[in-house]
DNA sequence: CTGAAAGCGCTTACAG
DNA sequence: CTGAAAGCGCTTACAG
């Protein structure tokens, strides 16, 4: 209500002075400052973004797109980018896209009408070449998972080695026989996960049959559903590797329903070292992702191409780390 | 990069008739219309959100504060204040302040200079003038914890009788001697659970003893260090009310290890309804907030002071339920 | 050090 | 049905 104009003629100056005064930049005598500070205060102006944005052409707001913020994953992440945007005066805003491949494109349409200055996407949409066109112009990060699009750097972990830190543990415990629950088919990391889990099996020169993968949903309930189905063929397997955490605490449930112990009867390591695993019972065996610094690491790449004319594009992969919880031991019995 | 001057000119109309086509207002001849519509797409033009909020003076936007994004309470909130944003095709921004209450105050001023058009207040921010003095002008809704602020609708529970009801239950039970886990003394909403658990005692004719009252953090670590604690003393009571689902995940997680059984060598109830509580070993019982629901009001009815020239104060108390899950069950032993 | 003026990209009375 | 013009609240060359 109160803008510049009402603030310079109250002041007895120009809406210049005003603008350079309350923004603390330099031409402007020290006295004339206070001044205008003083009456700006008085009058309790406050500035307007929106009128700044549209001067400025830059709205000092970054986006970040994900698909479920009901996963704890996310809100973990979100944290590592909202840090890395509160370190830069910036704004962040989030938009939950479900897994909805449209509702993903009107939302990255809405953002790019809001004239964020960038983006951080989580996402593997079929169309890439849509996501590139309403992207246009507009500096791309690509977090945990790939995005086609070369234009944009990519920050995330090498799930298929992640996956086969899980799995050569539990061989090395001395599990021959590897059950793998794994995430929906339509995500490329599901696939990932999954071929390291074959991966390790073979290098152990162990078979990584396809019998022994049943799909989830990367929540609990897949992990449950998963787990009421494959606990019926105990003799099958004596370890279990979740293709995320949420799926193995569906699971871990899944074996309380049906009196299965976990670990004595069969082991279950999970994926993405969530908070959580380190309080369900047992405690959740896990290969940790370095979820804050990556959401913070995505931010800091998406500000380095904000403020750079011409971007290097930088694909970086953090480290995995296996955490040994109590999910996982020896087998007590043979499949 | 292109605006309505491009495509004004490249249709050979003004910058009015763009506008008014370009938004289906009345008042453009059909044939110019479509003209319009294809040159601009031809261009690749995209509406700028930002120079509209300047002239329209509304940004379509509203905002979320909370205090903990990481507490799976809130990302369920989140889903209910987005689904009402999206049904008037807003835009949600959300503002995670943390419970710091200087952050909680700046985020406040970014979000007004950002000229949100309303906003949902969750916090019991000690300085309720300073609150008010911020939020001057714009309409708020305060959401889960009551605000002091008499100029605010407000959404959430009753937080003493859910809390009088998981204590009830469990005197139904047989329990006599029923522990609390409190949460963080700062939030009003604590002592509201802690007061339910007293007067549901007192009710019974039992004694709410103040050595029986732990306090947590409404984390899954607070709940597991008070667990610790107040596991050394199995003999003073037979169930144990938790401030929190999170509080009662971190409980479980110290009976766990301390080879206590639940519920068999101790029954527990827990509060908010969270996703994860029909997951945990064993399922929780708890008193289930209609989280979705109230994120979804508090946004319809922010919506509705924002359209309104001098909205009501309303008090929209919804209720709660008692899920009774595996965690509760009638004493095995005597205290 | 200070100010007049233009411009950011739209919308919307007001005239025709 | 159509357009010229003003205005939204700022910032920033450009002159002095």
């Amino acid at each position: 209500v109160v803008t510049v104009y009402d603030v310079a003629s109250a002041a007895g100056v120009s809406i210049a002075s005003v603008s350079r005064a309350l923004n603390g930049q330099p031409g402007v005598g020290r006295a004339t400052v206070e001044k205008i500070q003083r009456v700006a205060t008085e009058l309790g102006w406050s500035p307007n973004d929106i009128a700044r944005s549209l001067s400025e052409k830059t709205t000092r707001t970054i986006a970040l797109v994900l698909p479920d913020i009901t996963n704890p994953f996310f809100p973990e992440l979100v944290k590592g980018v909202q840090t890395a945007a509160d370190e830069r005066h910036n704004t962040l805003l989030l938009a939950n896209s479900g897994e909805d491949a449209e509702k993903f494109l009107r939302d990255l349409e809405a953002l790019r009408r809001k004239q964020v200055d960038g983006v951080i996407l989580i996402s593997d949409h079929p169309d890439q070449t849509r996501v590139a066109e309403i992207c246009a112009g507009i500096p791309v990060v690509a977090l945990d998972r790939d995005l086609g699009d070369p234009g944009a750097s990519v920050v995330g972990v090498d799930h298929e080695e992640g996956a086969r830190k899980a799995v050569a543990h539990l061989i090395e415990l001395g599990h021959r026989r590897i059950a793998h629950i794994a995430g929906p088919a339509a995500i490329e990391v599901s696939a990932r996960r999954r071929a390291g889990w074959a991966q390790a099996l073979e290098e152990a020169g162990l078979a990584a049959r396809s019998e022994l993968v049943v799909s989830g949903t990367f929540l609990e309930e897949g992990g449950f559903e998963a787990g009421l189905q494959i606990l019926d063929r105990l003799d099958e397997f004596t370890a279990v590797f979740a293709a995320n955490d949420l799926t193995a605490v569906g699971f871990l449930a899944a074996c309380a329903s049906r009196g299965v112990q976990v670990p004595h009867e069969v082991s279950l390591v999970g994926f993405d070292g969530i908070h959580l695993t380190r309080y369900t019972t047992p405690t959740l065996t896990t290969v940790a992702q370095p979820i804050f610094d990556l959401g913070h690491r995505a931010g800091e790449l998406l500000f380095e191409a904000i403020s750079t004319e011409d971007p290097v594009k930088v694909k970086e992969i953090l480290p995995t780390r296996l955490v040994v919880g109590a999910s996982s031991a020896a087998p007590r019995r043979s499949a």
